[in-house]
DNA sequence: GTCTATAAGAGGATAGAC
DNA sequence: GTCTATCCTCTTATAGAC
């Protein structure tokens, strides 16, 4: 088929939302400048505007495609009504989905400030919907007696914020792996949750 | 005493570390220019100049000073030899200490890339004594048969990370009291050692 | 769809007057 | 210690050729 010399939509578009995914994770969403972006794509700065009406555009795609990712995902698990599989289910599919997105999980957290405030909203919206589904296995839990917590929402942020982190040292290629840390989260949450015994 | 008109370094100093910290907090170190900490502070750019060899300067101050701070203030701690009263003590002094400096704590996390490699040593290794601190609680609550986790280097970084997360959320103003924040965590962080009984 | 050129301004940092 | 003025580079975004 005929294309005009220069013509690479189908390749520079997704090159450009990944370039700029992994440069605004490691300098920072106001460091990085369009030509930055474009120089790594292989474009001139012109050609990004091809795809996104202006910087602000990059960032809150990758953002949102993050957190719709994220809620579809879980939407498409097959959870089961006994709160300690549902809790152990939980912690083994935010480990999966946050551990190999790590660029994503960090400016989903740096870059919320810079998003106009529109889209903030919208953001936080999503971010709000996914700590419902935990904060629901938990009151499940608590109903049934077999969580000993007080506070569903406390204890919520603290396991969201405690399975989070772990993006910041893990590595896949060290000498722990993915199973025996999600084993190992998993005692950690379910003993924190007052439920005792292995996992 | 005699002064020359328009000399206020007593006060421009900790004024430019002040507006600094909270303007890299509010918009990030890169969005930030030297004009506008100049204005909010009331001077010209120029005379920041006085007061930093250059922007790098000002958050490497930032951020070695918080550091230097935590380190300092649990070293004035008397920490008891019992795992249990060393934990809850920790919870409670990290608690404190981070809830009353969100600012800080933001710009510690989110800006250590924007410290030169150097400087970004610096920081890291006075990270890594502070990690140290609650890995060693935990690690002697094992041994004495107090704890029950299997490694205590990743339930150091669980528990940091599910306390600093707090900073996020947590309103002095709101309706949960500082109080109760501390009791919640200290039953989580215990019922997660593998302890329990109440707080 | 990509390029070059350009508009219109903001950036960090310095020099020298006061 | 602070000011004004300035250097020089980089910024986002657009216009129009190809």
């Amino acid at each position: 088929m005929a294309r005009k010399t220069g013509s690479h939509s189908e390749i520079t578009g997704p090159k450009i939302k990944q370039t700029a995914l992994e440069l605004f994770a490691r300098y920072g969403f106001a460091a990085v400048s369009m030509r930055k972006i474009a120089s790594e794509v292989g474009v001139q700065a012109g050609a990004i505007y091809n795809y996104t009406p202006d910087k602000q555009g990059l960032l809150f795609d990758l953002l949102y495609g993050h957190m719709e990712d994220l809620l579809t995902s879980w939407h498409l698990q097959n959870v089961s009504q006994d709160p300690i599989a549902a809790l152990d289910h939980f912690v083994g599919f935010h480990l999966d989905f946050h551990i190999c997105r790590p660029d994503l999980v960090f400016i989903s957290y740096m870059e919320l400030r810079n998003l106009n405030p529109n889209n903030f909203i919208i953001i936080e919206d999503l971010r709000g919907n996914y700590e419902n589904i935990i904060c629901e296995i938990i009151t499940k839990g608590i109903s049934d007696g077999i969580f000993k917590v007080k506070d569903p929402k406390i204890t919520s942020f603290a396991i969201i914020a405690m399975l989070t982190g772990v993006v910041d040292w893990f590595r896949s290629d060290g000498v722990l792996t993915e199973y025996d840390l999600k084993q190992h989260y998993s005692i950690l949450t379910r003993q924190m949750l007052g439920v005792n015994g292995p996992a």
